[in-house]
RNA sequence: GCGGGCGUGGCGGAAUUGGUAGACGCGCCGGAUUUAGGUUCCGGUGACUUAAAGUCGUGGGGGUUCAAGUCCCUCCGCCCGCACCA
């Protein structure tokens, strides 16, 4: 017989239909079995979803269906993370408002997402611009900053001079907006900050139990938070070298922080940031240091521009007293390459064994004392020239520390300043840094999270008092000109001062959007509070997260915002638990062709034609005329047109094609090329796979028999086929490694296939069509995680009248699958010469005769004698000549 | 510069974690069905010796081992992250 083509467009929207009504993705907090949070990163709702998208959901969803198969109460819930510029920009340009923006694209984007047939439960649907969102953020700041864990500082802050707004550290990338690109400056601003580096070290230290996170990230975040451990030690200043600086508080000492005090004697200058405030005291009283000064504020501090910059210094005159000599005096520059930001924004420069110290030497000629010898150099020859060494060795020309390794005299100069003395304090203590800044979380933007603070005259910040939560945006705002328009807006800012009543005004910052992802997964546990004083124990209970996805780009910002709030939402009550997402998976991108016209244009792939003629592939403009280039195969992207919109590819091939497609390919970490011949393939499989469930069906017949107590051996081996399978298949998707499970799946397919072919006219046996059956159950339930659509047509056709999606998963018999006979590779010298079957517990002596006996082992071994015979159980035979 | 990853057929990639290299898919070649194209089905497909039987083969070189894509050393190439962090 012949089957008919699966009807995709209906299928997939009788299922979609179907579960819909049914609410089997409904999760309910109150189930006892246990619980399986998945979560993948929420979208902002730009417009349109992309390929990307497909990717992520499309894993996120084998996951969460897999594991309810398995038997788990699984959360899978999906948002929006709405704030932000995007929709200000949009305003401005369409004369819309932002709101308005925002929800028509979450709505279009909702109907994409309903048509990939992801199993979420939409009931628990948030989105952060929702007041019924943002109340409890603006709740949780104000319990962080009770706690302590905010705090309102003056500093300095990068500002995007397009977006108008102060970005985070974090959100500069090569000295540009992560999102305008534009080149950063540095202003002075008051800000709110989020204490993270309060954790600091626990951020750090936690790493090493994030076992299911990619070490990648792992090391990225140990990077970014960047431990060290040094020495704080304070110098005094020569009295007879301050001249005008005379009397100054800040210039009668300077203090350093370095991770080297055993290069201590190899000191040749001093220095100081140009933001140093011994700096700023003497450039008062120094117009030539003030115009440097002001020099090095204007380099820039992209890559390139700190690549070239040459080592710059200025000498103040100063000079300051070595610790360990009286005699030893050492001058003091101001330099262009020391940041204020880090340690004491002071060093002392070891020439010998910094090559930053000995770039700068070089420039003003103060000279070079190397202090460690590396172990294989030679004492007579040992010298820096050009090259700082900073490895291991031992002490030379260092006085008391000669012939220390480096651990012993950093040790030894930490012992000895600790009880020195200057000015009446310890002239060192050893001291812990870090790379981590405070987290500024002020915008000067409308569509945010408006933080609730007032600013009164007489009671100074004054948070808003809970009950009047939330300070809701004002909707009556306008975009025809740049700035805030928060800050401008007539009335909103005005109000009373909560504490003392009299006329204030309200904080017109908004909180950067990073805030908002920061907690949304807690959110998601229920839909009806998020602070744990109506319902304790409901975050607990489903957090963390066991398996978190998405992409790489959020290696750092968003993954440790989200430790930090989890720890902070801790502290304040809210979570019993330091880690948000137990399970981390980054995947790859989705990568396309480029294609370029002869005009230099970008074309897009549906413009394209492109033919292949054996292994050279051409391309050409549809309707128009002249060669088109194929250009390198990059990140999907807008500028290069190289997208390809799901929508189509839905409404051509299904969805179900279009997710196995973005599985089948490429390791999920990696990227994932996307081609047309690649979907035409996917979509020839799922034709290919409901033919041969409509061909298991034919043999099984419409009355399914019993399982029979013997099987005959084609019974057998198709059950052990499909057990195999089966079993491969989990442990597959436990690993995610879904292009593998894609694999299996046709592997398993083809074995089917070939097994319902062999198959004549003649009536079939009961127990053979026992053992179909069973295997058409598991084909379909191994491919339906991924394609759940065709997997709900094929299980109704095999005569279910349950939702596959809702069965338990078949209990793979891995007893099945150790066959009472096995292959031996017989191999002499390593070399394969031959197969050995053998029953499972034949004896080693047994194996190893059989294996010698063979006609392909004795030509090989050429009448010589076998010296030895390795046999591991089960795999191999090697015979040693 | 520092840190990390990767390198396997024409292509995407498998390889039981030291035990048959190339599963599975794409592409290509041949055949069947078809008026034709498409679809579908069957067979082939790492290289070399035109067959038999072999030899070579996982970026290059070296090593450990009965046995190496896998472990070690070294060199080459590509990719990613960080950015003067004292």
């Amino acid at each position: 017989m012949r089957p008919e083509r699966y009807n995709v467009r209906e299928c997939e929207a009788k299922w979609r239909k179907a579960w819909a009504d049914a609410e089997i993705f409904k999760t309910d907090n109150g189930d006892p079995r246990p619980k399986y949070y998945v979560l993948e990163m929420f979208p902002y709702p730009s417009g349109r979803i992309h390929m990307g998208h497909v990717r992520n959901y499309a894993m996120g969803d084998v996951v969460a269906r897999y594991k309810r198969a398995r038997g788990f109460n699984v959360l899978h819930p999906m948002g929006w993370d709405a704030f932000g510029m995007p929709a200000e920009n949009a305003a401005m340009q369409n004369n819309t408002h932002p709101r308005t923006w925002t929800y028509a694209n979450i709505d279009a984007m909702r109907a994409q997402l309903k048509a990939m047939g992801l199993s979420l439960d939409w009931s628990r649907e948030i989105a952060t611009c929702d007041p019924g969102y943002y109340k409890h953020q603006q709740k949780l700041f104000l319990d962080f900053l009770a706690a302590g864990l905010v705090a309102r500082k003056k500093s300095k802050v990068n500002w995007d001079p397009v977006d108008q707004t102060v970005l985070a550290n974090e959100q500069v990338i090569d000295g540009r907006g992560w999102r305008s690109g534009a080149p950063v400056e540095q202003r002075e601003l008051t800000q709110w900050f989020f204490k993270i580096t309060d954790y600091s070290d626990d951020l750090l230290s936690s790493l090493d139990r994030l076992d299911r996170w990619p070490e990648k990230v792992r090391l990225m975040q140990k990077n970014w938070i960047g431990r060290s451990e040094g020495l704080s030690i304070r110098f005094a200043v020569d009295p007879a070298t301050l001249g005008p600086l005379k009397g100054e508080p800040q210039a009668s000492e300077l203090e350093v922080y370095t991770t080297r005090p055993d290069t201590l004697f190899g000191a040749k200058f001093m220095a100081v940031s140009p933001d140093h405030p011994l700096a700023s005291a003497a450039a008062r009283r120094d117009p030539a240091l003030a115009a440097f000064v002001e020099e090095c504020r204007r380099m820039g501090t992209s890559v390139a521009a700190i690549e070239t910059a040459e080592k710059k210094g200025y000498d103040t005159g100063l000079k300051v007293l070595h610790p360990f000599d009286p005699e030893w005096r050492l001058p003091v520059y101001v330099a262009n390459f020391v940041l204020m930001e880090y340690g004491t924004g002071a060093i002392f420069g070891c020439p010998a064994h910094d090559q930053r110290d000995l770039d700068f030497v070089h420039a003003y000629g103060l000279g070079v004392t190397p202090v460690v010898r590396p172990p294989e150099a030679d004492p007579a020859t040992f010298v820096i020239d050009k090259v700082a060494y900073d490895g291991a060795g031992v002490m030379i020309n260092s006085r008391f520390l000669d012939g220390l390794t480096v651990d012993e005299a950093k040790e030894e100069v930490a012992r000895r300043l600790e009880q020195m003395t200057v000015g009446g304090k310890p002239q060192a203590r050893r001291q812990v840094n870090y790379k981590l800044r405070d987290w500024g979380v002020s915008r000067q933007r409308y569509w945010g999270c408006p933080i609730p603070i007032v600013h009164c005259w007489n009671c100074g910040t004054v948070p808003v008092k809970a009950e009047d939560l939330p300070v809701r945006l004002p909707e009556d705002v306008s975009f025809d000109q740049p700035g805030n328009p928060l800050d401008r807006h007539p009335t909103w800012k005005h109000v009373a001062c909560p504490k003392c009543g009299e006329p204030a005004t309200r904080e017109t910052d908004t909180m950067d959007t990073f805030v908002d992802s920061s907690w949304y997964f807690v959110r998601f546990t229920d839909p009806h509070n998020a602070s744990s004083a109506d319902d304790p124990g409901i975050a607990d209970h489903w957090l963390a997260v066991d398996q978190y996805i998405g992409g790489i780009e959020h290696a750092i910002l968003h993954l440790l915002y989200s430790r930090f709030f989890t720890r902070a939402m801790k502290k304040c009550g809210y979570l019993n638990l330091d880690e948000p997402f137990a399970g981390l998976f980054t995947q790859g991108m989705v990568v396309h062709e480029t294609y370029r016209g002869a005009d230099g244009q970008w074309l897009a792939p549906s413009e394209v034609r492109v033919e292949a003629e054996g292994e050279t592939r051409r391309a050409f403009a549809l309707g128009g005329e002249g060669p088109v280039e194929i250009g390198p195969t990059e990140k999907m992207s807008k500028s290069k047109r190289n997208t390809v919109d799901p929508d189509d590819i839905i409404s051509t091939y299904g969805a179900d094609t279009a997710r196995w497609f973005m599985l089948s390919d490429s390791p999920p970490e990696r990227d994932v090329i996307w081609t047309e011949a690649g979907v035409q393939g996917a979509f020839k499989q799922t034709q290919r796979l409901w033919r041969l469930v409509c061909q298991i069906e034919s043999v099984v017949g419409p009355d399914r028999p019993p399982a029979p107590a013997r099987y005959g051996e084609e019974a057998r081996r198709i059950r052990t086929l499909a057990h195999a399978a089966l079993a491969r298949i989990e442990d597959e998707i436990e690993r995610l490694r879904f292009n593998v499970c894609v694999a299996a799946v046709y592997e398993l397919a083809n074995e089917l296939s070939a097994a319902v072919g062999a198959i004549g006219e003649a009536p079939v046996a009961d127990d053979l069509r026992a053992a179909f059956a069973e295997a058409g159950d598991i084909l379909v339930h191994c491919f339906a995680p991924m394609m759940p659509h065709l997997a709900e047509e094929c299980w109704e056709t095999l005569g279910h009248k349950t939702f596959v999606s809702q069965s338990p998963w078949p209990v793979a018999d891995r007893g099945l699958i150790v066959s009472s006979d096995v292959t031996y590779v017989v191999q002499v010298n390593g070399r394969k010469r031959g197969e050995l079957r053998m029953d499972r517990d034949a004896a080693q002596e047994r194996v190893e005769r059989a294996a010698l006996a063979l006609d392909a082992v004795r030509r090989a071994m050429d009448n010589k004698r076998a010296r030895r015979v390795i046999v591991v159980p089960h795999r191999i035979v090697n015979v040693v000549v």
